[in-house]
RNA sequence: GCGCCUGUAGCUCAGUUGGAUAGAGCAACGGACUUCUAAUCCGUAGGCCACAAGUUCAAAUCUUGUCAGGCGCACCA
């Protein structure tokens, strides 16, 4: 928690100097290395209130921290208005020697959260787009588990209705010989199915694996057919029913979500008598509500965006309006996933059965670059997926780029034969040991980044540019032909961006091999 | 028409929640293997941050509008 430390020094410089309490400013890195490590520009929130320039504060700030006893170790510089810091060698030393890659202090209010992604209809295989919720979904469980919340994972299966009906009856109609019905599914998977005793369970079980080779499970697979089985879905409209949200009219029974910021009711019970999806999403969410404990998150694909609203207002009126805000009950919409193959887009379709499946992506290229690819890009932006680019062995590819950087690692050690050190001393340090130290040091901070911000991508771009740094290193700061004392430090500072990028990829669930 | 997302180097994208001269990879160009793995490194070049107003000491970032693209607006799931 480097950058925490920081703050806290300026707090308290802040008030040595003027005697004045702030809330903890924000630290940046400057992007010019001539401004040191860390910069803050406290001063320009204070010129209001002690009637001074920027520059002035600034300028006094750092006056003060020449004599002053919790400075110790650092340089302050004015410049502009901000305060420069740049960290001596040796606090450098003091907070990586104390640094474990490995240990992550947990956030001050731990809570339980229900995470649910994937829960693609059993209906046909996975495809590129469900790998990448998968991916994502991954990553943020374990992104959660690591800052300290409890995390449960659960895919919904929604293994009844319309939908399931018209897999049954394709896949019957196939294996009988009899054309497929009007709306049915034609795609090749089917003829696959037809000796299975169940093929919705068959298909699910195919999701299960599919996602397995991923490094994707679930703690839980939920059943639709279980919230029918015992009446769930009358339950959750008689809660509705109660709460004075739902009528009657045209023979339908709605659900009044313009009460709760839908632009429009929504039905509940069709006027054939039978529950709409929605009703029975009513019966989950409540029992998501029951279980979940401090917060719900849901992992859609855009293309259910539209859908939000009215699950927002259906999750208030079962579960109160403490529900109603985003750290109760958070939607993260993924923009869509587009593939390229042989730089030509194909056009997927679970109904005709033209697709290209993620068991199929998996098989050409892998685990690690499907999960790297996937993981790399913000949720919010529509992404292509291109499986040539994906597949080529080379620097277009940043997970080998990573990757290498762990196993350049592991080769000087087999090359000595000896064991990684655990300590060194400390000799002075050049640019590239000094860079790596310092990115390295933020590992915390970053985790933390991508749990708040449920932003896994970040957590790529950090081992990506810690790559960058130790590729650097590497090639700057030679060990073999060294003496043995810096030979030691720059083994023991590689030593813990090794574990830093292993600890990294694991977080990603993507390995970290020893020799590529 | 309404709503959500996106628009940053030729391409793919970052941009630490409003900071200083906007970054990286690929592609291009020029260098570095008798060396711990060249799946690498070093350097050069490349920009009206879609456009226009506004907010303030400060805007790629926040507000509003315009334009362009993606997705969605069911008694389907």
């Amino acid at each position: 928690m480097i950058r925490a430390w920081i703050a806290t020094r300026i707090v308290d410089l802040v008030a040595a100097t003027y005697d004045i309490a702030i809330p903890s400013p924000a630290i940046d890195m400057p992007k010019n290395p001539d401004y040191g490590d860390f910069a803050t520009n406290v001063a320009f929130g204070l010129t209001k209130q002690l009637r001074k320039s920027p520059m002035a504060i600034a300028q006094e700030l750092c006056d003060t921290a020449t004599t002053w006893a919790g400075g110790a170790g650092i340089d302050f510089v004015p410049l502009n208005g901000f305060v420069n810091l740049k960290l001596h060698d040796a606090l450098v030393w003091k907070q990586f020697d104390v640094w474990s890659p490995t240990t992550v202090t947990p956030v001050s209010e731990p809570k339980r959260i229900l995470l649910e992604y994937v829960s693609a209809n059993p209906t046909g295989p996975l495809h590129i787009g469900h790998g990448r919720w998968a991916v994502i979904g991954s990553c943020l469980k374990d992104l959660l588990v690591q800052v300290g919340h409890r995390v449960h994972s659960e895919f919904y299966v929604n293994d009844s209705g319309n939908q399931i009906a018209l897999f049954r009856s394709s896949v019957a109609a196939v294996r009988d010989g009899r054309p497929i019905p009007e709306g049915g599914y034609f795609g090749a998977y089917i003829k696959d199915l037809i000796d299975a005793p169940n093929p919705v369970e068959a298909m699910r079980a195919a999701h299960e694996s599919t996602l397995r080779r991923i490094g994707v499970v679930f703690d839980q697979w939920f059943s639709e057919q279980t919230l029918h089985d015992r009446g769930a879905v009358a339950d959750a409209i008689g809660v509705l029913r109660d709460a004075g949200t739902v009528y009657q009219a045209d023979h339908a029974q709605w659900f009044r979500s313009t009460d709760f910021g839908d632009d429009k009711d929504r039905v509940l019970t069709k006027s054939d008598g039978a529950y709409t999806y929605f009703a029975v999403d009513c019966a989950y969410h409540a029992d998501k509500m029951a279980r979940a404990g401090d917060r719900m998150i849901n992992i859609w694909g855009a293309d259910h965006h539209g859908y939000v609203p009215r699950v927002r207002a259906m999750v208030q009126a079962l579960g109160g309006v403490e529900w109603a805000s985003e750290s109760r009950f958070k939607v993260v919409i993924g923009q869509l996933v587009g593939l390229l193959k042989n730089g030509e887009p194909v056009r997927m379709s679970k109904r005709t059965g033209e697709m290209v499946t993620l068991d199929e992506i998996v098989d050409e290229i892998g685990s690690d670059a499907t999960r790297f690819f996937l993981a790399m890009k913000s949720s919010d932006s529509a992404i292509e997926f291109d499986i040539e680019v994906a597949k080529k062995k080379s620097n277009e590819n940043p997970v080998f780029y990573v990757q290498y950087a762990h196993a350049r690692i592991c080769a000087i050690y087999r090359k000595l034969e000896i064991d990684a050190p655990t300590s060194a001393t400390h000799e002075v340090l050049n640019d590239a040991e000094r860079n790596v130290m310092m990115w390295c040091l933020q590992f915390q901070d970053e985790i933390h980044n991508a749990a708040d911000n449920l932003a896994p991508n970040r957590m790529v771009f950090f081992l990506i540019e810690l790559a960058r740094l130790v590729h650097a290193m590497y090639e700057s700061s030679p060990i073999l032909k060294t003496e043995p004392a810096l030979q030691r430090q720059r083994l023991y500072i590689l030593e813990k961006a090794r574990i830093c990028i292993e600890t990294g990829l694991r977080l990603l669930r993507i390995s970290a091999p020893i020799a590529m």
